[in-house]
DNA sequence: AATTTTTTTTAGCTTTGTCTAAAATTAATT
DNA sequence: AATTAATTTTAGACAAAGCTAAAAAAAATT
């Protein structure tokens, strides 16, 4: 595996995560994940094709070369491994690690994520609830339903987060939902896709349709 | 404390320790400590300059500033603490250390640095020996001696190692010369400066002026 | 003191990754 | 189908950090 800059893993890791909702990643999608400009883009989708880590014809977007799915693994490896560390080890608290683990995944030291994946004890998941790649690429999926898709009344344990911007881990905060909560479903309102959830020991109370669509839980323990 | 770029840190780093050495820095052994060209050192001074880090006028060499000192010694802080990391958690061999934490002192996000100290049990020296600066920048002295300078017949123990390429730490390593190692000088050979010392349960061996030049030990426990 | 050597700086070029503004292409609408 | 709108690409600029070659200053020699 050769060496990649910031710049072209943070590309590399965006458009990996992209094509899990589509196919094929378009320019102004992968400009707006990262903040830069369409131009920014097109200029290193150029770069990336050559190395050959995409496949790319102007103007009909691109998608991950086989080489370049084993990069943005072992770039998303790293970043959960860390990200692990540093809630288990470090006790951040779980809304912390991301930002912190978004430095840390560009040390890229085989040497280095291989001891430390050794010294957590191989985890399986991340503390936001994502499965952690092992040293040969292989994750594995871990069967989960969107909460927005759960059916009322069947109870479930909440096991990942996707969407990890601040304004939402705060609101998650604010009403004890983390990974491991267990909650079911009273009612569904089709005007605006809200739920109505209830948490055990606790008055039910409403969550938007936008929330329940980054939450995915998962059915017995 | 503002953020430097990797390429700022290393020369601030760099110069903090020639600054050991001779209280003025030149242009040339800062290039050669950086493997890089004078012509880019000097640019790089102009900027460090504006920035307030450093004394320079054109020709006469520079010196850090009091706000330099303080960033160098954050940055020495960084790599220290993760130097001990690695070998105390990760169970990297101390002559492996450096090299990977080169990469991680860069990472510099103060809270993350902090909860390594406490986790790690605020570590007074790393794994060379050398002493870790404390979250407001002191750090400890350790009244060592150069084993060039020890007297003869006086036992001592190895405390720091000080200059660490790879070929000098294969040296040690084949003498099972280590920090911690008990030893004392037996004979002093002035016409080359060489030096037969003696370890526990060993026969004496002989090593040169230039090794026992960088290695640096204490008295007592 | 004058000249040579060494050191340091300046000037100008290169690469990486970004940007804006304009041109080209594709998609959507009338 | 023709026009408008949106998307994507190209062209050209810029900042950071490096380089080489030449000029300037300081140090060392004769």
């Amino acid at each position: 595996m050769l060496n990649y800059s910031t710049s072209e893993e943070n590309y590399i890791k965006a458009i990996f995560h992209l094509q899990q909702e589509h196919e094929n990643v378009t320019t102004n999608a992968l400009a707006d994940k990262l903040k830069t400009r369409p131009a920014s883009v097109t200029d290193m989708m150029k770069k990336l094709k050559n190395k050959k880590l995409l496949h790319y014809q102007p103007y009909q977007g691109f998608r991950l070369s086989n080489e370049g799915r084993k990069v943005a693994l072992d770039i998303i490896r790293r970043h959960r491994l860390w990200e692990y560390f540093l809630a288990e080890k470090l006790k951040f608290s779980w809304d912390e690690v991301h930002e912190v683990a978004e430095d840390l995944e560009h040390v890229s030291s085989k040497k280095l994520i291989d001891k430390l994946d050794v010294y957590l004890g191989f985890p399986r998941f991340d503390p936001h609830g994502d499965p952690i790649p092992n040293s040969l690429g292989k994750m594995e999926s871990n069967n989960l339903v969107c909460l927005a898709d759960l059916p009322v009344n069947k109870p479930a344990i909440v096991n990942r987060v996707i969407n990890q911007s601040a304004e939402m881990l705060d609101l998650l905060r604010d009403k004890h939902i983390g990974i491991g909560t267990r909650l079911e479903i009273k009612k569904k309102f089709s005007y605006d896709g809200s739920l109505e959830i209830k948490l055990k020991q606790q008055a039910p109370f409403t969550i938007s349709k936008q929330l329940a669509q980054n939450i995915f839980v998962g059915y017995g323990s």
